[in-house]
DNA sequence: AAAAACATACCAACCCAAAGGTATGTTGGC
DNA sequence: GCCAACATACCTTTGGGTTGGTATGTTTTT
């Protein structure tokens, strides 16, 4: 029996990365565990023995996977934008860049996906999507505060507008192949973003 | 053998009918053709005889039940829609009901989910999108000339930014079974909505 | 008008591949 | 030696899809 060298800490990430490209693609229910383990070039019984279920290496992966790269993606470089227009060139940036490997596409679509139907990864995908939401609200506060982001503005609810906002785009954009629906989000957006101005 | 009256146009929208609700609950690659014929008390002989394929089926639902379906909830109302605050109130009645059941959410789930695996159904799909928008647009078109719309508006872009933001919304609502987010979408979109305003 | 001929609509049973998952190995490494 | 870390083989169910037939209309013929 060819058995490769052990390393389970490489092994799992293998799984959790070749499922995260299967996910990102055919989405939960159009993903088999077979194509997985051979995309990962491992077996079944590799597989089970790091997660228990199908449910169980999704909720890992939007775990140990998905949140992270949102966190380094889209959330830890919105510590160093200290202005309004900082904000609009990384959000346009982000838009442009929707495409299904992103993390913010994947997340949006599994929600979309699995929400109803497996509620328990829609709890998992929620965390994540509370972390971003979390995260801009936190940067509108401190735009309140240096005065760059204007007084009216309600960093909670509008955080959750932004978040819709792209969640929108990756759905809107996925189905032309050219950037063309990528410039007018990304436009539509940067138009917005000028009305949270402070005057 | 046990043989229903022959209702031809009567059981292919049976068919389409449970193939709608499955399709909205469970997704495409997670509805079985199975559930959808039993859902239909019907049997997949019945079944393959209106639809070569599942995709087909997929394809028939779309453009005969959801596009109309969103032709009567999300496009034909705003025929009679004369100021912005009546725009305004239809967005938040239509958002406080974005649940799975309603066509604009099968709309945005289903494109999330197979646009990127299944191109025929992104075409299909973006086809009703398509209405969709131009619907937006043309009312905005009409509020410009009639001058409740702010000249500075792109209709186009505009209209993809709204549909961008009630496809974001039922994503980032389908996590929650209480109606808080609901609530907070239709107020971040009813505040956005006040800025297209002419002054 | 009735019967024969044809076409449509549907059912029941089956097929095979792939699905998720299990049981039973081996083997490397402390 | 022993247990974690894998591989192999298999099991059961479900998937989409087929087959062959039968009941029901519809059309044609006489």
């Amino acid at each position: 029996m060819k058995q490769r060298k052990k390393e389970p800490v490489r092994t799992r990430q293998a799984i959790l990365d070749a499922a995260g490209v299967e996910f990102s693609i055919g989405g939960y229910s159009g993903s088999g565990l077979g194509s997985i383990v051979s995309r990962a070039e491992l077996t079944k019984g590799a597989l089970f023995h790091h997660f228990p279920d199908k449910q169980a290496l999704a909720k890992a992966w939007i775990a140990d996977a998905l949140a992270p790269a949102m966190e380094k993606l889209w959330i830890a470089p919105m510590d160093v934008l200290s202005s309004l227009d900082a904000f609009r060139s990384f959000c346009r940036a982000r838009c442009m860049e929707l495409r299904p490997g992103d993390p913010a596409s994947a997340l949006v679509s599994l929600t979309a996906e699995t929400a109803a139907a497996y509620p328990e990864l829609g709890v998992a995908l929620e965390v994540v999507f509370s972390d971003w939401r979390a995260s801009i609200a936190t940067w509108l506060e401190r735009g309140k505060a240096a005065g760059w982001i204007h007084r009216s503005i309600q960093p909670a609810v509008e955080a959750s507008f932004i978040i819709s906002v792209f969640s929108g785009f990756t759905v809107t954009t996925q189905c032309r192949s050219d950037d063309s629906m990528h410039r007018t989000c990304a436009s539509a957006l940067d138009a917005y973003l000028e009305t949270l101005r402070a005057q």
